[in-house]
DNA sequence: AGTAAAAACGTAAACGCTTACGTATTTAAC
DNA sequence: GTTAAATACGTAAGCGTTTACGTTTTTACT
């Protein structure tokens, strides 16, 4: 393998010199820094990146941090994933790497002892996960090492943030239905404490205020697939005027539709409904399900785009990014039927 | 941040009796090297990696390649996510940290300008997908660099692997069915191309042998859900006889049921429908699939701790690793019906 | 007590770059 | 043509460790 020695040897000239041309700095004449360049291609020349680091102290690696779901059975959220190749997608046009971990409770406990920073592996890092503790968050900052957190907010501090717009997202959905003429609509809420769901909540129930009408709205616990079924039972049983639901997330819409089946509902013949997430087994599932898709690949680009800019300029200040949500209009939602002119 | 020189001046020793303090190594009495540990433990001392990489010439970074799929839609295949956290799961309890990276074309065709191993930034790497061309693994080899390769087989190359038994678990399979008094049975293959269907098909050809039957075979250009819909409905209506479907991957299990649905075909009453992957939609689907379930988490680690034990001894011979798929036993399958005493 | 071997520690040279500073050479300005 | 300011390059000191090779001290053995 080549080494800088190499080819400062080769055009006699020190290799302050090389360096200074491969890395475009001043100093060297145009001629000469064009003939090293090519050289050093022909040579298939790599700069150690270990060297380099040491000397420049900077790894031009970033790190992506997800925070394991203590609660979830399925610990691989395919959401961060997809994240991920958002991140990689900008990365990949860049000089930087991408290096990924687990953030586990002991991390979380002991930010000292987090080694890709204790190490000083990274240059920065995006942090993604709703329920990253606040005071880890801190300590990062505290590092001072650019931070963005996806999925997440800080009230009261400032800090990079990329987010999906819950709250104008699940206006539009609510909007939705309402345009498809429904007026008895219900909606299918996870616990209180999940802060999207109650930012989701908040959408729909301004739609229904500007629309004039009343939601009827059920909590559930959790926020799976079976919590959906029994949402919808309980809610057709209080509620059988209903013509439309509206639940905070996929998994929950499609048990929804499965409950509904079970009683004899047509979906969307006698009920309509509509998600949030737009996972990818929605547009599998028969029928297929209208939903509001989240951008989840460009919430990476946005979070690596937002981190490359802050280390090219330290000076910046913190940004808070909300990407829009899309209404993916399929199967599962179709106009009311009109019913004895009701 | 401390620095090994505060501690050498703390103990009025030098750095290189700390180094070897830390480090495990000979040369420092127990005494001295317990004291020097135990303030290390208390200033949160942490090596510079990068001052360690570039005098021990060892990164303690891995890389984990995945190729992009040309073909595919959906380029996030949660499938090479899971595996991911089964090599998070090994390198976390590891010294070594986690680099990855998507495969392009562009780096397909000059290994040389794969950054990740041109500038030096890893020990070891794994590469995963079925369609990471022969040439660039060997290239990769060539740079002396540990390699294990996931979901990949080469013909002909000593090169550690970590592959599911494809043909072991599609016998299986058919085997359950055949348990069940199932005798016509139709399978749902994939493109001759694609090794894992041929694999599959291979199994249960050979179970059906050995049980003295015939299966009806029908091979669909693609592996889409809207595929096994489409050969489902090509093979009742060439063998209506048939009792049950092997279908050589999930999404085309999960069409097979739908077009039988639409047939007014009863699952599993009618119909048995077994699956080969175990994704996630499998088990909310109604009725939910029986399916093979093919350990990726396992299959991470299994790379993972490969990687580490060629790491620790450079002279262990590359190895074959296949790691058993399991019947996941749901809905989707029952015993034939007894019509007619037949 | 004397000697050899082992253990404990120090010295200093790497590792392969970047970069502040100094020197020589060219260009610009009058 | 002289002087000042750019420009082009060289020198050498880092960056924070590891490690080969010395040197000194301790241990073991006769």
């Amino acid at each position: 393998m080549a080494l800088i020695d190499q080819l400062a040897q080769e055009f006699e000239v020190s290799i302050a010199t090389v360096s200074r041309a491969l890395n475009d700095k001043p100093g060297v004449s145009k001629e000469l820094r064009d003939r090293i360049v090519a050289r050093a291609r022909e040579l298939d020349y790599t700069p150690n990146f270990t060297a380099r680091s040491l000397a420049s102290s900077r790894t031009f690696n970033i790190g992506y941090f997800v925070r394991e779901k203590p609660n979830l059975v399925l610990q691989q959220d395919p959401f961060y994933y997809e994240i991920q190749h958002g991140i990689e997608a900008v990365t990949a046009r860049s000089a930087y790497h991408l290096s990924v971990a687990t953030l586990t409770y002991s991390h979380i406990r002991k930010p000292s002892e987090f080694r890709p920073v204790s190490e000083r592996r990274i240059d920065a890092m995006i942090l993604a996960g709703p329920d990253i503790p606040t005071e880890f968050v801190m300590a990062m900052l505290k590092t001072s090492l650019p931070v963005v957190i996806v999925d997440n907010r800080l009230a009261n501090t400032a800090v990079n943030s990329v987010n999906c717009d819950d709250e104008g997202g699940a206006y539009h959905a609510a909007q939705h239905l309402i345009r498809l003429g429904h007026r008895q609509i219900g909606v299918i809420a996870g616990p209180l404490a999940w802060a999207s769901s109650a930012r989701r909540l908040r959408g729909y129930t301004q739609a229904a205020q500007e629309a004039g009408l009343r939601l009827h709205i059920l909590h559930e616990q959790e926020t799976s697939l079976e919590s959906g079924e029994s949402a919808l039972r309980r809610l057709y049983e209080a509620h059988p005027e209903i013509t439309a639901i509206a639940a905070v997330n996929d998994a929950m819409a499609l048990g929804a539709m499965r409950a509904a089946a079970q009683l004899g509902l047509r979906v969307p013949d006698d009920l309509s409904v509509i998600g949030f997430d737009n996972i990818a087994w929605g547009a599998m599932n028969h029928p297929t399900l209208t939903t509001m898709n989240i951008p989840k690949v460009q919430m990476g680009k946005e979070a690596a785009m937002r981190l490359l800019a802050v280390l090219e300029d330290p000076e910046l200040m913190p940004s808070e990014i909300v990407v829009p949500v899309q209404l993916v209009e399929r199967e599962s939602t179709a106009l009311r039927k009109e019913v004895n002119g009701q």
